[in-house]
DNA sequence: ATGTATTGCGCAATGA
DNA sequence: CTCATTGCGCAATACA
């Protein structure tokens, strides 16, 4: 359904300074003490004034909620995606045992093919033998319909 | 009004500030001032010796050094697991159209074997009609060999 | 305008 | 020790 749409925003033109919070197994947990970068793309100092917006940002329970959620959604994504992944080597490997049983197939079918063609030969010769030894092409006794297959077959078999 | 800690919920383990500045292909040159925030985090007042270390952990040019090469192979490694996972995809397309080519071939087989069959027990039952116009049943000439196939044929033919 | 789903990226732990 | 892989969180988008 959703093929990856390339829609590369790159984010290299703006210079944002990121903070993240991160305490990780390390012990340490500081508040951002944020970087105002100002929204607008300008790059203005902010004021030191109002950082209560900024911090109030992360405090926020409802940033917090936030982010709790996506990482939640994150996880469940990657989750499906690595699931996926797994699914589609899976369907590799059956498809390519299917394969290698249809090529089975084909090579007990060709095979039986070729053994009846080759049959069929042997009759016509004994007949023809039979009837006009010298004949070089007689008509087969009786009604002889000639169902014509477009089989090039080149089947020599010497028994 | 200062927000001093910040509770986590459940799953939560993070707290290091690190400013990320993304001045790389970009000209902005915001140098990655560490965040070190106040190191009272909680009170926990770590002894000043070891606080060097860690500040110097960060610092070092040998951890900076040692990250970007982190995320470089990261990168690297990322890009070769989808890379790997395209290509596994495309393999099942390939092996499918494979499959289904196999699959027609054996049709066709199948037909022509049919086809054959039919004109062999068409022929035998006029030599019978010829030669034995009051025999009951005679056995093909051909040796009938092993035909695992369960093929339904019944293609009656009445001129 | 809001909520989930994807995606790129960095960090750290771990594996080889 | 260096590089590769993997889980995880964050933020920006993409979708709905």
């Amino acid at each position: 359904m959703s093929k990856p749409s390339q829609q590369r925003p790159n984010t290299d033109q703006n210079g944002v300074s990121v903070i993240q919070t991160q305490a990780h197994s390390s012990g340490l947990q500081q508040v951002p003490q944020l970087v105002p970068v100002s929204p607008g793309g300008g790059g203005k100092a902010i004021s030191p004034s109002k950082m209560k917006k900024t911090s109030q940002d992360k405090d926020s329970e409802e940033y917090r909620q936030r982010r709790e959620r996506n990482n939640l959604a994150v996880k469940k994504s990657r989750m499906r995606s690595k699931q996926k992944a797994q699914d589609t080597q899976q369907r590799v490997n059956e498809l390519k045992e299917e394969n290698e049983r249809l090529e089975a197939k084909i090579k007990l079918l060709s095979k039986e093919l070729s053994v009846l063609k080759d049959l069929f030969l042997e009759h016509a010769h004994n007949l023809a033998d039979n009837v006009q030894p010298q004949g070089t092409e007689a008509s087969a006794p009786g009604q002889n319909n000639n169902n014509s297959n477009n089989n090039n077959n080149n089947n020599h078999k010497h028994p």
